[in-house]
DNA sequence: ATGGCGACCGGAGGTCGA
């Protein structure tokens, strides 16, 4: 069983990548952010014409998750319960008895901002109701654009990035956090070519040079640690035509 | 590295992302 995550940065614009992506890879599960889209431009029949099943939370413009499966997806939930947000960034449901959530979790904008104390707020509240949600569902994995590097390793220059936000030590508690429920960060159970990143910035050919950062994350709960086969970073969708700015995540579990 | 790119809305250029 195959689970993925991938930031699409508009999938107005993504889809024919999403599309081919799904094809060619056959993921069962893949979780997409930053679809930028409200529910009733959703492309449901594209998806459905290559095997895929969805479930979207979207708004126009900003944020907006969904979560695409070869496999029914049960009791969908919306958002984060007892955190009221405007902002379109948790989606879950269960498939093959596998609690899967997709988070898009605040950017933060920089540490002196509104949108830092938001984020944090965010990350609480996410964390809050993961302990519960991991009560109900053993079996749980979180993936999603996280917008954290939880370590210099994940960053292609620490020095530069000292204290900036998506690597700042109170994120980095956050994400440790999610950690202290009882979940993992699948990436690292394998051995990883040395800086790889999920992300990298259109300007400065930040790709080419490999000035990147890890935010997008596939973390499993203990229960499923055991079945974790694989987990690598796509970089391919990167090297397209008009590309995502993030490329996908991959989780293989076995059976 | 701090600007550079790209998506969005709106119909220019500001805002946001990371």
């Amino acid at each position: 069983m195959k689970l993925a995550t991938w930031n699409v940065n508009s999938l107005n614009v993504r889809l024919p990548h999403v599309l081919d992506w799904c094809t060619a890879n056959q993921p069962d599960v893949l979780c997409l952010q930053e679809t930028k889209q409200e529910d009733s431009k959703f492309p449901y029949e594209a998806l459905t014409a290559i095997g895929y099943n969805a479930i979207h939370s979207g708004q126009k413009t900003y944020n907006g998750v969904a979560i695409l499966s070869r496999h029914v997806l049960e009791h969908p939930s919306y958002g984060i319960p007892d955190f009221a947000d405007e902002q379109k960034r948790l989606i879950a449901a269960t498939v093959k008895g596998i609690r899967i959530v997709c988070a898009y979790i605040p950017n933060g904008q920089s540490v002196d901002s509104d949108k830092y104390q938001y984020k944090l707020n965010w990350l609480a509240s996410l964390t809050t109701h993961l302990q519960a949600e991991l009560a109900a569902h053993p079996k749980l994995a979180l993936l999603g654009d996280y917008n954290i590097a939880p370590e210099d390793r994940d960053v292609h220059d620490p020095a530069a990035w000292l204290g900036q936000v998506l690597v700042s030590e109170p994120e980095r508690t956050a994400f440790q956090g999610l950690v202290g429920l009882g979940l993992h960060d699948t990436f690292r159970l394998f051995e990883q070519p040395e800086a790889s990143f999920s992300w990298w910035d259109y300007r400065m050919a930040g790709f080419r040079r490999n000035l990147g950062l890890r935010i997008d994350h596939i973390l499993v709960s203990t229960p499923l640690l055991a079945a974790c086969k694989a987990s690598w970073i796509d970089k391919a969708p990167r090297k397209l035509e008009r590309p995502s700015d993030h490329t996908p995540v991959v989780l293989e579990l076995s059976e």
